[in-house]
Order: C-alpha cells, then structure tokens, then sequence
DNA sequence: TTAATTAGTATACAATTGTATATTAATTTT
DNA sequence: AAAATTAATATACAATTGTATACTAATTAA
C-alpha cells in the first residue's frame, strides 16, 4: 500500500524516476555484466569457473567486472583459505531480485524480435541491427 | 497461454535467453536513449524540441540517437512539409510498450538504491558509485 | 538586409570500454 | 625439480562512445 503510493508518486517526478532507472541501466550495461550475472544465477562460482563458462572473456575484464558488481552491491566474494586460496562469487538479495528486471527485458525482447522478424518478410529490407 | 508456455521455454534456453535480454540492453544503453526515450512519452517532439528539453545534448549525438532508436523500430520519423521543413519523433507501439521495462528498471532501482543507503547508515562506509 | 529559426552535418579531439599478451606468487601434482 | 593450478595484475593498444565547435541551406521575421 505505502510501497505503491510512493512507486507511483516517484513516476511523476522526472528526476527521481531518471535517477532509479539509470543505476539499474548501470548495473547492467557493458559486454560482460549480463553474462556473469546470468552464470551466477546457477550459483556460486570461482573466478576461473566463471572464466572457463565466460566464453571469450578476459581475466582483466572478469575482474574489473566483478569489483564493479560487488561495489554496487550485485555480488559478494568470499575468499577461502584453502590452497592455493579460492574465491568464491555469488549473487546478493539484490542481485537475486534482479531476476524481475531481467524477465521483463526478456518479455520486450522476445516481442520486439518477432515483430521485427514479420517486418521483414513483408518488406524485404536488410538486417541492419543485431535483431 | 501459448504466449506463457513459450516464455518459459525460452527461458530454461540460456542462448535465446541472453539474445533478447541483450536486445532489450542495446536499445537504451548509452548515456542519451533513455532521456530522448522519456522525453517522447510525453507526446510527438521536433528535434529542436528535443534538443532544447535535454540538457547538454549536442545535436550531434540527438542526431545520432534518433536514427539508432528509428533503425531498431522505437521511434518514427515524420518530415512535414512546412516552411522551413519541420521534422516529428514518437514513440511507435514498440516505444511505447517499453514502459513495461523501464517499470520494472524503476522499482528494483528504487529498492536497490533504498537498501544501499540503509547500509551507509550502520556501516558509515563511503560512497564510492552513483546511488 | 540582417538576424533568427529549421534540421541537421563536418571535423577534430577526449574519454571510456574492451582486447591481447605476458607476468606474478603461492601451492600442488607429476 | 618441472609443470600446472589458483586469482588475479601490468602494459600496450584498438574500438567505441561522447564532446566541442563551427558550418550548411532554406525560409521567415524584424
């Protein structure tokens, strides 16, 4: 009740409402984002795992990613004192609950394409994006 | 009901899966689609309009984010042809209907930004991203 | 006739993002 | 003792994205 009254008021305030949605944008934008959060999703992994089912990502850029997902709160590393040490990557609450962001996008995304497709039966134009 | 089950299904298909979630990514990622985006539900815009409602944009980059939003089916472009020509930017269905995701963008963006600063409270740790 | 408005384009540059390749240092397996 | 595994970091570069500033060509208002 409150929660609404407060998500609908936000809505009208452009600033605000521009704020939120762009830290969520952030969240996610890049190369390499999606597809970690995506791994994750299966659970817990090490850093060589994820670099290993990453396909073509670098180790320099699976660590500068991860620091990002785990300063805005996405993921946490635990390191264990094994040997040699592992570190173990797993998304947090809000990384979890990221899943309705992304089920949403995949909705979109899955209505867009197909219109996009019966478009181009009808008019025979070039593929010019990656739809 | 078919439309449910092939949601689902693609899904548990990890492929299709990130290939739609990506779709929806590229449409708005870059610093002037969501506002050019948001400053058209509000109704048709010229390009003066546009340029003068978003701050600091240079008509270099509005030009360049119209024809990207035009290419992938988001906006439509009108030339009228009046003296001098005036030109007219919405939102199609496809425009429109992204709402849906930018609603879901706002309230994760929300909680997330809520939590974050519950834990500066107790943790009085530094700010060191944008929410 | 000069200035302003229309919708952009041209050129050069700066900043950010991503790639390629090699290296580190501790430990374990062969 | 040599090779492999762990989780990264270092350096150099390429590609993409965004900025700054000036310009165009048609028409209209002052």
């Amino acid at each position: 009740m409150e929660n609404k009254n407060e998500f609908e008021e936000v809505k009208s305030c452009s600033k605000q409402y521009i704020l939120a949605i762009n830290d969520t944008l952030n969240v996610m934008s890049g190369k390499w984002k999606l597809p970690i959060i995506g791994s994750l999703f299966y659970g817990k992994k090490r850093f060589k795992e994820l670099e290993r089912e990453i396909s073509k990502i670098t180790p320099r850029m699976l660590s500068k990613e991860l620091k990002d997902l785990e300063m805005n709160g996405i993921i946490r590393r635990t390191v264990l004192e094994t040997a040699p040490i592992t570190v173990e990557y797993e998304l947090t609450e809000a990384g979890h609950s990221f899943q309705s962001v992304l089920d949403s996008m995949l909705e979109w995304g899955l209505k867009h394409r197909k219109s996009y497709f019966e478009n181009l039966k009808t008019n025979t134009s070039e593929m010019t994006t990656n739809f």
